[in-house]
DNA sequence: CCAATCTTGCTAGCTACCTAGCAAATATGT
DNA sequence: ACATATTTGCTAGGTAGCTAGCAAGATTGG
């Protein structure tokens, strides 16, 4: 029976994964609703900010999204203001994105966000934190490459 | 230095549940893809099939989904022929859903998708998925209570 | 030097998630 | 009995993801 547990668990990983994830999104949007921002605009402005103006693209590889996925959330940002889209000197087909002085304001006024991190994971043993790691680690290497040989097909 | 590394875990653990839980839809997807079949749409056909009619409220409440993300998700169904839904004869609010024999005759045409279970996650020992699963839920849990108190406020 | 091939970002169209607010049906309290 | 919840599913509008296919710019191989 603690055979039947195992597999148990097997089938509902997947599922607390996902919950999991739209959990902290939630929370995560709930807290950004006030100021107008979903929580990938977040992460754009955080990287403008905190490193600086950014190839689109490179962007677009660091949250590893799709290029089209990243065309609609610029298009949104540089809709409020908060982005500046200008193409590269040297390389015209690129996207260098730059936060504006809107964008900067808004940014200063936003709360601090790392309280979503504490509350769900502090007090939690570091050793289930670190087995958790590689679970899910060894489980998306894995599936990224299945995903590769089924599209090459 | 072990302590700053039990720190970048707790980091990164909220970005891999994301990759993890992506990597897994996407592989579903694309074996659906050719059926013209999304995910979700996927669990609907198998709750119908494996369990028999179910109250469309009941639906959501096992994916632990908003009522107008099912509504959605039904109406791409019946659109497509492969569900039926129908006003409960007692309680006229709730719809009750039922495969139809479109929907069966796709159902027994459709691979085993369990191969995507074992790809991700066999072979892996039992106690870290079991420390994974501690960890996912425990996280969820309090996400989601913090969820409902900022939402009461 | 130019043809063929990448790379980048775009549009179009899809899935799947959400909130807010409505209308209809049911349930509840006095 | 009837006013007031509550429940259910709907619409409208937004976020975040995807594929497929295009056009323009950059790179590479003969």
């Amino acid at each position: 029976m603690v055979e039947e547990r195992k597999d148990a668990d097997r089938d509902l990983i997947g599922a607390w994964t996902k919950r999991c994830y739209f959990a902290g999104r939630a929370v995560m949007d709930s807290v950004l609703r006030p100021y107008d921002l979903g929580s990938v605009q977040w992460y754009v402005l955080y990287q403008l900010t905190t490193v600086g103006p950014t190839m689109q693209r490179d962007l677009a590889r660091l949250l590893t999204i799709e290029r089209a996925t990243m065309t609609g959330i610029v298009a949104t940002l540089v809709r409020k203001g908060l982005v500046e889209q200008e193409p590269d000197r040297i390389d015209q087909r690129q996207k260098l994105l730059r936060i504006t002085a809107t964008g900067a304001k808004l940014w200063g006024e936003l709360p601090d966000l790392s309280f979503i991190r504490s509350a769900a994971f502090d007090g939690i043993d570091d050793a289930d934190i670190a087995a958790a790691l590689r679970v899910l680690q060894t489980a998306t290497e894995r599936l990224e490459k299945l995903l590769q040989k089924g599209t090459a097909s």
